[in-house]
Formats: structure tokens, C-alpha cells, sequence
DNA sequence: CTGTTAGCGCATTCAC
DNA sequence: GTGAATGCGCTAACAG
């Protein structure tokens, strides 16, 4: 557009391309200058408080500086997700979010990115043999470290872990918080008192605890979660056995779902900054895109909350 | 692709593009075949159990089906809801599937889409004024009909109701049901026993029954609201004029949002069948983009759950 | 300062 | 049956 038309005249003609209908169209100037304004976010969850959150807040960010969120779903599944990188390398996404599941194709999702020269910013989850910068991620470890030790200074003692792949970041950093802590106040932590899910969601905590209640054994006094899911799994599992919350067994999660407020007793959780986080992320996108900004790795913080689920 | 070239050399070249990380750009394949395989989606809101399965669903669909989602929010607002279209109208997606929330553009988003000659669905909302057919909507006359006529069964008399504009399908349908429901019984409905919120969520519906309370008026007995997210609002009021649930007020809503189930007492409500819509949905609008079939209405069924929120 | 043209990556068409 | 040329809609570089 040429600074010296009228502006009158641009008026004019904007005002009958659009009674017209007319509207350019965006793949011709996306193969024309390389560029899509569009961000790849890749999640492992839609239908999920946690992530639609992170959906939302990151799609009111990204279009108030003129981008449009290109979604994609790997539902807790490396396979999908690699195949999603595709399609937003094959769609030719400006830059690229993710809240990675992966854990062993040992970063092949990643090399593409890399070798496609795509500006990525690694969100929340991050699998640990990847050393790159460019992250938001949240304080998991001094989380732990800190909803651990306030329950010991409640008196408990005999404390169980639910946790992941140590592959991926916020499992590794959780238990290790977690394991400080108990260290710290000098308790021990026995092998058969961390158990592991498979996936981290509600049916593999399901899973996983119903069969270690199945072995009869001993019961903690309290168990903490991973994340709410595993913790919601435990509480299911907990009514089919008849084990009441928090008197047979105190239960804590991390992350805050929204129906942890409303669950009877409600949930004692760790509550994520989520909106701060998600705003950054896109930022510093933006920022990577446009070539402004090196990349950065960022910590977000978070608020213990301690509710009906423990005693 | 030839046919007679060897499959093995297919298949080599394919491992050989894979290994180089080749991704064939479908920006040019876009503009060379004026189709994108994307799907346009518009809805009011994510971070919403009711629309954040809507979004799984129709995505998991659409995944199958060899479409992409793009995803776009009105948040409740038309002037967001034809920017939205616009943009979509740009990104050539071969479908739209829109939850509308206009009310008074007089459809000014769908002569463009009608226009630009794209398959459209209306789906769960639609504004009245439209007559095209291509719709999948829930059948809020008869379920709200037999809610209420529950209710009346129950031995409530003094029924309140809190609707939204008339001109969108959904409010319009389901006060159609309500009343149709007490003129059976020979109720009456006076005119101050029906409120109009200006939007269908939750603060909308504070604002409104909050105005109501103030007016200390004479309670009805039972309060039947549009959807969910206004009886959650009613909830909130009544919990600060400690008015309790259910015995100085039932309260029903519609839609079966998740925390519905979680809140106290339960609210009953009308539970909608999200995952067949949705399918459907998505079946539907890509049969119209490939020109299969031509454009029909469908109605989907939902059923009544009565909770602790009643007597 | 304005109008013309080349080219983005791919699919399709047309000669060969 | 193969390979080269054309064009999709737009932007940017270029020549006039």
C-alpha cells in the first residue's frame, strides 16, 4: 500500500471489497511470503480442565498479536504426536508449542522441528533427553519439595509417591522434590513406596493403584500425586474399597483440575499459574518468530492448597 | 503417483523423502487444488465442559475423516463471531461448523459464507432468522417439555424460568417447551416469572437472578434455567443470600455441564448426547464438501436427570 | 510513483 | 508412459 493514496480512496475501496464479500485469500500470500501467521500448539488433551485452560489462554494471546492457533491433539500417545508435528511442519506453522508426551522416540518429533529450522517453545511437559532451550515450564520440584514437607510437618510420616516416566520433566522433577523433601526431614523412602503409571491420566491411576490395594497391603498414610488425574484415580478406587478420605488415607495432587474444588473431600492440590504461563509462552514465540529474542527458559510459580483430602 | 511404478520403489522413495525429514508443503498443494482439508469450527468458549467436548469430539472425527480443525471463539460475542468467519472465509477451509451466537446481524456471517459457496452446519445453536437448512441441534422443546412436566409431576406450581433471546434457537425452543409444559398442566406462566439474561453464561445469569433477589420478591419454588452455566449463577446467588437449595429453591438446569455433577446439591439437568452430535456433525459437513449429500436437519435426543437440586 | 512480472510448492494438464 | 509447462492467489522485486 503506498503511503500517499488518499485515504479516502482507501476507504472507498475497502469499503466495496467488503460489500463485495471479497476476502484474500490467505493461502496465496502464505506460499507467496513464507509465512502462515499461524502457531502450532500440540497438547495431549482437549476435553480436560488443565489444557482446555491452556488452549484458551494461549489462543486469546496469540490472536490479540495476530495469530491463529492451529490445535493439535496427541492424546498421551508419542505416535500421534509425532505425526501432529508433521502436519504442522506440513502446514507450514510459523512456530510450534508443545506439551510433549514423548518419552522414548528419543526426540525423532524434535530433530524435524529442528531440521525444518521452526521456532519451538517446550510447555510444561518436556522430555528430559532434550537439552535445547526455548521452555515455560513450572516449578515442580520446589512444589513437591513444599506440599511434601508441609505434610510431614502435619505429622505424616508414612508417605506414598505416584509417579511417571522419569523421562519426562515434570515427573523426574516432581519425585526428586518429593524425595528431597522426605530426605530432608530424614524419612526414608522404600522402593514399594513409589509406584509408577503408565500414562498420566485418571485410568492409569486407576489402574496402578487398584492393584497395589489388591496386594493387601500395608496402607500409607497419605499419598501424593503426581498430578490431580492420578489423584482422581485414587479417590475412585478408594470408594470401590470402601476407604475413606482422609481418615484411611490422606490423598494430594498437583495441578489443580477444576472438579478437584468440587470432588468430596475436596482435593489438596497444587494450584499452576497457568494464564501467566500460557501468555509468556506465546510471547516468547512471537518473539522467536520475529527473530527479537533468544530463546529463554522460563519457571512459573504456583500456590499449595490444602484441603478436605488430608487431615 | 503412477500405477505401474513399482511398489518397492514407492515405498523407497518414501523411506528415503522420510530420512531427509522431507514434509511435503500443503500450503502449494492448497492453492494448486483449492482445497485444504480443514474444517472451520466456531464456538463461544473452550475452557467449558460442554464445549471442550464438542472440540474433542469433532476433532477426533474430523482427524479420522483426513480433516484438520481450525478452531476459532466468538466468546459470546457476534462482531468476534463474523471476524471469525472472515478469517476462516481467508484460510479457504473447505467446511464450517459454527455454534452461533448472533442475534441481530441478521446473518450477516452467513451471506458470506453462502457467498463464498461453503458447506455449512449450524450445530446445538442457530440463529432463528436463518432458514438454510444443514443443522444439528438438540431437541430442546420436548426435553425441557418433560423436565417441567416432571417437575409439575412432583408437585411444583410456582415454576420460574430464566431464558435467553428469543431469536436464538435454543432459548426460543426451550421456552416454547417450558410453556407448552404448564399450559398441559393448565399452570400459568405470569410475565414476571420469566427472566431474560443478555448472554447464555454464568455471570449473565448472576447479573440477572441477582437483580430479581434484590426486588425481594415472592420466590417461586422452582427455578428452570436455560442451560447450566445460568443455574450455576443462580447457585452462586442463592448461596449469597443464603437461600438453600433445594428447599427454598429448586433449581434445573440444561445441558449437563461436568462440575454439575460435582456441586451441591447435584443439579439436575437434561444431559445431551455431545458425542453423537458431534460425530454427526463432522459426518455430515464432510459429505457436503464432497458434494455426497445435500444439507439436512437433525434433531438429537438428550434425557432428563433429577438430582439433589429438587425435591 | 505506477504497472508489470516472476515465483512461492504443488497438482494437473498437455505435449512428446 | 514420461517429462515439461501452466496456473492456483498473492507479494515483492523490478522495470518503465
Amino acid at each position: 500500500m503506498h503511503p500517499d493514496i488518499a485515504k479516502s480512496t482507501v476507504q472507498k475501496v475497502k469499503k466495496v471489497a467488503d460489500e463485495l464479500g471479497y476476502i484474500p485469500n490467505s493461502v496465496g500470500r502464505n506460499l507467496s511470503t513464507n509465512k502462515t501467521n499461524t502457531i502450532g500448539i500440540v497438547v495431549p488433551k482437549i476435553n480436560h480442565s488443565f489444557f482446555s485452560e491452556i488452549i484458551e489462554e494461549t489462543y486469546i494471546k496469540a490472536t490479540a498479536l495476530g495469530y491463529q492457533i492451529i490445535l493439535m491433539v496427541s492424546f498421551e500417545n508419542e505416535e500421534v504426536e509425532l505425526a501432529n508435528v508433521k502436519s504442522l511442519l506440513s502446514m507450514n506453522v510459523d512456530g510450534i508449542l508443545i506439551d510433549s508426551v514423548s518419552t522414548s522416540t528419543e526426540g525423532k518429533f524434535f530433530s524435524l522441528i529442528s531440521l525444518h529450522k521452526k521456532p519451538v517453545i517446550f510447555f510444561d511437559r518436556k522430555p528430559r533427553f532434550i537439552k535445547k532451550t526455548g521452555s515455560i515450564v513450572f516449578d515442580d520440584f520446589n512444589l513437591t519439595f513444599e506440599i511434601t514437607s508441609r505434610l510431614i510437618d502435619k505429622g505424616y510420616k508414612d508417605i506414598m509417591y505416584i509417579s511417571g516416566s522419569q523421562l519426562i520433566n515434570i515427573c523426574y522433577n516432581r519425585l526428586r522434590g518429593f524425595k528431597s523433601a522426605m530426605k530432608y526431614s530424614n524419612l526414608s523412602v522404600p522402593k514399594n513406596r513409589v509406584l509408577t503409571v503408565d500414562r498420566l491420566d485418571k485410568s492409569s491411576g486407576i489402574k496402578t493403584f487398584e492393584k497395589f490395594i489388591r496386594s493387601k497391603p500395608k496402607l500409607p498414610e497419605v499419598i501424593v500425586c503426581v498430578n490431580d488425574s492420578i489423584a482422581l484415580g485414587v479417590y475412585d478406587v478408594c470408594k470401590k474399597y470402601d476407604l475413606k478420605i482422609p481418615d484411611d488415607l490422606g490423598v494430594v495432587g498437583f495441578g489443580h483440575l477444576k472438579i478437584s474444588d468440587f470432588v468430596q473431600p475436596p482435593l489438596s492440590t497444587v494450584k499452576l499459574n497457568l494464564k501467566k504461563a500460557s501468555i509468556l509462552a506465546i510471547e516468547n514465540l512471537v518473539a522467536l518468530i520475529k527473530g527479537k529474542k533468544k530463546s529463554t527458559d522460563t519457571i512459573i510459580d504456583g500456590e499449595v492448597i490444602f484441603r478436605g483430602s488430608i487431615k
